[in-house]
DNA sequence: TCAAAAGTGTTATCCTTACACCCATGT
DNA sequence: ACATGGGTGTAAGGATAACACTTTTGA
């Protein structure tokens, strides 16, 4: 009568690294094929919030103290990750997304264990924009997509939701619509229903990948989904919550904060109105000192003011158009 | 050691009837206490995803249809909602805000069953500033939240979170900050804190209620928490997405489009420009016809051009201030 | 003719965006 | 002296917010 289910808890955890933004892998139980999100049960009688639940066994296993912990989604995902022997037991996972810090020393001590931060953008190397237009889109996905949606808007000509060719446009910012890099995860479903991920493949979705090239390291499960939402989510929240200051060391240059800034959202922004922002937001404050250490002119050195907190009831990065 | 969990799905189920938000409420386990939200198992042998899911016992049960469907937020609620006779199975619960239109029709037939629509201002009265500023909130509300925030301050002093009394002057718009209408959740669970609701002393967190005069009526669980997210999150939606049109008839005045998203807002807007924001947004096309049911100048009927859809990647009502 | 609601035209202000130039240090 | 990154001032344009008045019906 009453369906039992193991509920998982999994996430995505975000360092900086070197002004990158990073996300904690583990070995996947299929290590050869992906790398997978730390992920851990939850058990009602021993941790009362399930975030409690979260935190605990992510500090436990792994010596990190997460800042600001987010839940994402909640998906019961029958359907997905079919692996033939089925030895995941729960079928409902619950997404959060959690900042850190990280000391070289705990990176030495998690490779050990093997686990480790990568670079989110070699999961999902569509959405970094530093450097330009990543080529990728339009060799490969793109093209793809385009073929794609031909056949899919036929199927669904009469559903009420949008028709795939309308999403692919709004989601890849195609003719006259821009780039929205809060987007990333319908990018992400967009990519996976079309075929053109690895996942698409392993999970009885389509028979071969549509695309001959990398489109970005696979993750086991759901969870590259999930690092989809949580990029989503980050860069959102960037703009109306001062949660960036979790990823920088105590005293910082603006430079360093923008550096930060840009590699979340995957593209670059105007500098002097970057500064502004900050400065009228009084989002931060000058420590007195400066460093040299960064080539050129010294650059002062600010900190957070988290003063800010109690002053302002949204205090986040605005940040406008490409810079 | 694999943790076996049951999974309640909720739903806050929006309606406008009279241009008022109504949610569907069902009578609950303890039925003289409170409302309940309806809500029903998952099981993930019947149903592919909890979305569906959802909408299968919903349809089934209401033969209600439902239009936008959006998930809130899960929680593993122990220490919540703890009556004594624990007869709730089910520790984890996903929060669902559905929208729908009801007929006439639809609401003798849910009354008979012992379920209908309610204005949701009769559970959370404080959000509805229509008629300006609600006297509760300065004879009983603000009064004893800022008592217990006097104590909770000292408590929590050295807490890196905000502390309570500037969360309090935040989320109720206090000294400068203006009122936010979107942080209905946080108002709530400021109230539940301070022991202002009937919730607070359901789940043994106070004595008795701090407050004499009534807060809303309660409801079973955590349900009246989820409301209260679905007020916030419908509140920020529309916004950037045209999902007030689910609750309209398919022919409305723009005078009726205003009213009800002044009724979801809790508060007035400006008739002009809400006038020129839908023009320009190009969200609605005149159908030719006009109307005279409305006393005084016959008005011109619209509907909803759903064609934006495909235009325009956020086509919301960015309404701005008061009215 | 008057009440009640529909419907329109215009201006001030601020915020966003974009632009180009000067400054302080290490080599 | 020159390369490198740090740091600033100012103006154009668009969106927002605020204003008050005219029009069309029913009673």
């Amino acid at each position: 009568m009453a369906q039992q289910i193991e509920i998982g808890l999994n996430a995505a955890i975000v360092a900086m690294i070197d002004n990158n933004p990073c996300i904690l892998r583990v070995p996947g139980p299929d290590a050869l094929f992906a790398d997978a999100l730390p992920s851990g049960p939850f058990d009602p009688r021993t941790h009362r919030t399930m975030e409690i639940g979260l935190r605990g066994w992510v500090e436990e296993q792994t010596a990190l103290q997460l800042g600001h912990v987010e839940q994402l989604y909640t998906f019961g995902d029958r359907g997905r990750h079919q692996s033939p022997d089925d030895s995941s037991p729960h079928i409902v996972s619950v997404g959060y997304l959690a900042l850190t810090r990280v000391q070289p020393e705990q990176i030495s001590a998690l490779k050990m264990a093997g686990a480790g931060f990568r670079d989110w953008y070699e999961f999902l190397p569509w959405e970094d924009w530093r450097k330009g237009r990543p080529a990728m889109l339009d060799d490969e996905i793109l093209p793809e997509l385009a073929r794609w949606a031909a056949i899919a808007d036929k199927r669904e000509h009469q559903s009420k939701d949008l028709r795939p060719s309308n999403r692919i446009r709004i989601a890849f910012g195609l003719d006259g619509t821009q780039w929205d890099e809060e987007r990333a995860l319908d990018r992400y479903e967009l990519m996976y229903s079309a075929g053109l991920l690895d996942e698409s493949v392993r999970d009885g979705r389509y028979k071969e990948k549509n695309v001959k090239s990398s489109t970005g390291r696979p993750m086991d499960h759901d969870h590259r989904r999930i690092l989809a939402t949580a990029v989503s989510r980050l860069r959102a929240k960037l703009k109306y919550r001062p949660v960036v200051f979790e990823l920088m060391p105590t005293d910082f240059t603006l430079t360093a904060l923008q550096q930060v800034v840009e590699s979340i959202f995957g593209r670059s922004v105007h500098k002097q109105n970057f500064r502004r922002l900050v400065e009228n937001a009084k989002l931060v404050e000058p420590t007195g000192a400066s460093t040299s250490q960064t080539g050129g002119r010294p650059a002062a050195l600010f900190r957070f003011r988290g003063e800010v907190l109690e002053e302002r009831p949204a205090p986040g990065l605005r940040v406008g158009r490409l810079g």
